[in-house]
RNA sequence: GGAUGGAUUCCCGAGUGGCCAAAGGGGACAGACUGUAAAUCUGCUGCAAUUUGCUUCGGUGGUUCGAAUCCACCUCCAUCCA
């Protein structure tokens, strides 16, 4: 199977501007192609996650490929599929958050001499000449069809600034950038991207007179139509961090049914036969393919370890069992008053509350357990010699737990 | 620059002087049912306290016994006009 059919067959394409072209290119490994990261946190996410995957692929089919963290772009921010201005960061934020994906893109792709390479927009944007720039560039585009363009429509009634309005033609002369300096003739990106990479392909025929091509990744849906990778707490991050390897593994866990072959096309590399194999799987047997699914996803983004502990854990905790390898909350001495404290306060301290009063309504509410037992008197309290050696394994809900040591 | 409308608790959105910690919906959380799924039903959703107290309605001041609600100024946003 040739990588454009895998993709396709994954479920991974969106939109080309020239799929027979395209085709041709990757599939014979012609392309040199570019994805851009726009380092708006300190870490990146599944959605980054995709992209990265998809350049493994293509990596591997021969392809040259290059990451492009738009430390400059980053500085205007995408309004594509946003409601709102995002919030300004300074340059020091942004420089931050290059640094932070630079060392994590390095653990998925092999960046190097006639490896992938890595580049950053900030070093061609940044210091800009405006009229000269507006004079080159700002002269290829319709202001007309820009507002026309899917990114922008939506925001024609919410308002959009004039800085964010640039943002295309800012992407766009990335790509011309890229093109001129290392025969870059293709950009992939997220779907919501669309119309920013194809004022790209427009400006570097209309500058040179060449040809480029644009295809965009599928955003990862859940079957409500929501983006998937996001939580109530914000995205699911790579950075184990911000994201603690068990976390990770269980959202993925947690799939609805109806989400988890989908989940294992785009995002593991098994191979799509044993992924058809469990598309026939119903009812409960279905279980088995999520945790399948979650332990790929441990297993690529933390490696086999991080991805056998997760696994461990979750077995041993939801079949009642204890785990050695729980998310464990270490109490002070302090955190004891007249020398105890109360359940409240354990699961704050625990994380597992944000606060005494939501604590409160999770005992009263029988949402709470404490080595396997039921806490149902909010008045308990707990002395520190209960949270010697093993310490105590505090519950709240069906899913979370947390070891609390003293 | 001018005119008009607007800013409410996670989100949408009611509330135009006391009965407002603030309707309703969504979401989240907890319980029941299950398969760590979905759907459904129930509870719950500012902070703290076992019948109470404290802090909230863009910001700052003011009027009043009492303000999310009235007044002044400011900030931000939308629409129309330039």
């Amino acid at each position: 199977m040739t990588v454009f059919d895998e993709l396709k067959a994954r479920g991974l394409l969106a939109q080309l501007t020239d799929e027979e072209e395209i085709k041709e290119l990757i599939n014979n490994g012609k392309a040199t192609f570019y994805i851009g990261f726009d380092p708006t946190a300190d870490s990146l996410h599944v959605g980054h996650f995709m992209a990265l995957c998809l350049m493994k692929r293509l990596q591997m089919a021969g392809n040259r490929p290059i990451a492009l963290i738009g430390g400059g772009t980053a500085m205007i921010g995408d309004p594509s599929g946003r409601q709102d201005m995002r919030t300004m960061m300074t340059k020091e934020m942004i420089d931050h958050n290059c640094e932070c994906f630079k060392k994590q893109m390095s653990r998925f792709i092999e960046f190097g001499e006639g490896k992938a390479l890595m580049v950053n927009n900030a070093d061609w944007l940044r210091d800009l000449n405006y009229i000269e720039f507006i004079r080159n560039i700002g002269a290829h585009f319709s202001v007309n069809n820009m507002l026309r363009a899917e990114c922008y429509k939506q925001r024609m009634e919410a308002g959009l600034s004039f800085l964010e309005f640039n943002y295309m033609i800012m992407q766009s002369y990335d790509f011309l950038c890229l093109y001129e300096k290392y025969g870059c003739n293709m950009q992939f990106g997220g779907d919501d991207q669309w119309s920013n990479m194809l004022g790209g392909t427009n400006l570097i025929r209309k500058k040179l007179g060449k040809d480029a091509y644009a295809m965009t990744i599928t955003l990862l849906l859940n079957s409500e139509g929501k983006k998937m990778g996001k939580t109530q707490k914000g995205a699911v991050w790579l950075d184990p961090e911000k994201t603690s390897p068990y976390e990770f593994y269980q959202y993925w866990r947690n799939v609805a049914d109806a989400d988890v072959i989908k989940c294992l096309r785009m995002l593991t590399f098994l191979p799509l036969e044993q992924i058809e194999e469990m598309a026939k799987w119903e009812g409960s047997q279905l279980n088995q393919a999520k945790e399948i699914l979650a332990y790929e996803l441990t297993n690529l983004v933390h490696g086999e370890e991080e991805a056998k502990k997760a696994q461990e854990s979750a077995r041993a905790l939801f079949s009642g069992g204890n785990a050695a390898e729980m998310p464990t909350a270490q109490i002070k001495e302090e955190d004891f008053v007249n020398g105890t404290i109360d359940i409240m306060g354990v699961l704050v301290k625990a994380g597992l509350c944000p606060s005494r009063s939501e604590a409160r309504r999770a005992v009263e509410q029988g949402g709470v357990t404490v080595n396997d037992e039921k806490v149902t008197d909010i008045k308990t309290v707990y002395s520190p010699e209960q949270f010697a050696g093993e310490g105590i394994v505090v519950r709240r809900g069906k899913k979370n737990f947390k070891r609390v040591i003293l």
